[in-house]
DNA sequence: CGCATGATTGATGAGGATCAAGCAGAGTGG
DNA sequence: CCACTCTGCTTGATCCTCATCAATCATGCG
């Protein structure tokens, strides 16, 4: 599907700007350690990147801060391809992170200029948003325990790992996504222990799935 | 941007079944009534859809019944492209509505075929995105009044109206898109009346903004 | 070891859901 | 033209989920 990415990332350009100084790029590689942020909503939309490895949180916020983390992008995955000249959203590292950057032109030329690359990028923007709807529903419809019942269950599927899961994020970044609260995750993980549905390994930085069925089962 | 569409909608084909007796498709016009399914979820994604005139739904259900809204398409907007080979959502007309339907192609060939289309159906999609975006930011963090602000501004400047808004769809239907009940939806719309920044009509069908740097306010 | 940070747990409260009437407009039929 | 009804909307009372406020605990790091 996103072969023709590869064919044609940026070539490597410098580090030049003191901001850029912690970032170590390695041929079209580009480095962002955590929190640090990759690029703010209203930034220009002239690069977008793919994870080479780490995790990338997208996010938007409302004036008095509360936030909602629309998608974390894992290793393999496209972000940052958008319809208009600037951003609209702000995009940080959650951990370290590799990215491959790739230069954005503008869509009313890309499709004549490079068919390949722009199947491509209509293939992740549609994957996006088949993805956006469904986090809609669950948004707008699904209690705390379904909501986090989901959240596990998708992100073991697209790490493809066995029964434990790994959680690069922290549970903020967990509530800030799921549209809950910090306490109100803990607690969903809590009664989901309880239930021996999880495990909780004692650095809280992961998660064994003990009983898929019946997360299946709760998450509506 | 939607241009390309034009030069290409499907090829009329005589009614046949009884299910479609009650549309009249003339040309390549396809015509729904009032809470007619356009397609459901699972079926082919065969043909996408440009709205001619009246409004759309599309939604997603979980087994339970709960319904989640994610967009409303209103005249001169494209719905139902989408990456798979089904549809991930429900379609149906609000009220009655007028369609253009386009035969959808692989989009891993469409690119070569019709970059020109290509382009436009990149460019909806995107678009969609970023409404999704947004709406994830609603559902996820803002209060009741504040959605429906949000909802009522929206609809305002995308059907470039003046002081009066129509609302096509019933309250059932802006509270399963706001992730609220209708009663909550009801109680927000008086609320803002009573602070004198809406006033609705006897028929309950449309909104008069009265005071539209209030509602911005109250967006959030 | 002591501190900082992030997670969990507990107590309380508020916003919105649920349950339950009541109301008004648009049709329908007499 | 006027009851009658149906449907959708509004309003009120109560409940419940999750947010908020507040400790406490655990982990990792200097």
């Amino acid at each position: 599907m996103l072969a023709a990415l590869e064919a044609n990332p940026i070539r490597f350009r410098p580090v030049e700007t003191r901001a850029e100084a912690s970032r170590t790029a390695v041929g079209p590689l580009r480095n962002f350690s955590k929190d640090e942020e990759i690029f703010a909503e209203g930034d220009d939309t002239d690069v977008f990147y793919k994870v080479v490895s780490g995790a990338v949180r997208t996010y938007k916020l409302l004036s008095d801060g509360r936030r909602q983390i629309d998608a974390f992008h894992l290793a393999g995955e496209i972000f940052g391809a958008e319809a208009g000249a600037e951003h609209r959203f702000t995009a940080e590292a959650i951990g370290d992170v590799s990215l491959v950057c790739y230069r954005s032109r503008s869509i009313d030329t890309l499709s004549y200029d490079n068919p390949a690359l722009a199947r491509d990028v209509l293939g992740a923007t549609m994957e996006a948003l088949a993805r956006a709807q469904e986090h809609m529903l669950l948004l707008g419809r699904k209690s705390a325990v379904e909501k986090v019942a989901t959240f596990l269950l998708g992100l073991a599927e697209r790490t493809t790992s066995g029964g434990a899961v790994d959680l690069p994020m922290a549970r903020i970044d967990i509530a800030d996504h799921l549209g809950l609260t910090i306490e109100t995750v803990s607690r969903s993980l809590t009664q989901l222990e309880r239930q021996g549905v999880i495990a909780v390994p004692a650095n809280r930085r992961g998660i064994v799935l003990k009983d898929r069925a019946a997360l299946r089962r709760l998450r509506a």
